[in-house]
DNA sequence: ATGTCACCTGGTAGGTGA
């Protein structure tokens, strides 16, 4: 049985409705889960995307992050956010669908190494590696998907010296991209051959995507029980050229 | 190029975050 499994981040989902209900027509994937959809939970467009055909469980604030997982089977065991980690801010949805445990997560920012929000970045990495270590005990079929705000080798940097200790590309943050796969998992990009200068998101300033500048910063990585599955992972770039366009391109696992 | 976009406050622009 064939299965599609899909991350993007949006940047508002009430801007980029129309997009991803047109996407979602053109790859009626069987999960997606969104990033900064920037709602609160009032005001979630969930007959919108109940008409769709998608399930949709979701969890939101005002103005910033936000997440959201729609599916076609029923998810069951919600979860929202890491549990035992105190945060205000909502960048985790996770549940079970088809008997794949799917976990969405929106990773901090940390806007420069050396500010505050870097340090609420390491706290943040390190809680969900300890919880994300715990589900996989529970669920041996699990995909951890989202914008990482980790670009995890210079490949996937489109200028690695102008970038080098940047934050996405920090050595902290990409030894913690790297203790996730310790976990025993493994990026799904990466298992297939890929066209070099694959990026997932461009700066919306200097033209970025017209000269293909950007880094690849939104993942799926698949536990090892899963792994013999997936048959494809690829970035769909061609939402990016939509007028209005979200900054980060969707990506998308597929199983057989 | 510090070059854009989204959202908020509070107001017809400016600040914040990405």
């Amino acid at each position: 049985m064939t299965q599609q499994i899909a991350t993007w981040n949006v940047n508002s989902l009430s801007v980029r409705l129309p997009q991803l209900l047109a996407w979602l027509v053109e790859h009626p994937v069987d999960v997606i889960v969104l990033q900064e959809t920037k709602l609160t939970d009032d005001k979630f467009p969930h007959a919108e995307l109940q008409a769709a055909g998608y399930h949709a469980q979701w969890f939101g604030q005002r103005t910033y992050n936000g997440v959201a997982l729609l599916s076609r089977q029923s998810a069951t065991d919600v979860v929202r956010n890491i549990p035992g980690f105190a945060d205000e801010q909502a960048r985790v949805i996770a549940a079970t669908v088809d008997g794949v445990r799917v976990i969405g997560a929106y990773f901090p920012n940390g806007q420069a190494p050396d500010s505050d929000k870097f340090g609420y970045k390491m706290r943040w990495l390190e809680a969900l590696r300890t919880w994300v270590g715990q589900e996989l005990v529970q669920h041996r079929h699990l995909v951890l998907l989202g914008d990482f705000n980790i670009a995890p080798e210079d490949r996937d940097v489109y200028d690695p010296v102008a970038w080098a200790g940047q934050i996405h590309c920090t050595p902290q943050e990409r030894a913690h991209f790297q203790d996730l796969l310790a976990l025993g998992l493994v990026d799904a990009f990466r298992l297939f051959d890929q066209a070099p200068k694959s990026w997932s998101w461009w700066d919306y300033r200097n033209l970025a995507f017209r000269k293909n500048q950007g880094l690849r910063i939104d993942h799926i990585l698949v536990s090892e029980a899963l792994r013999a599955r997936v048959s494809a992972c690829n970035i769909d770039k061609a939402p990016r050229k939509n007028e209005r366009p979200s900054d980060h391109a969707p990506v998308v696992l597929t199983l057989q």
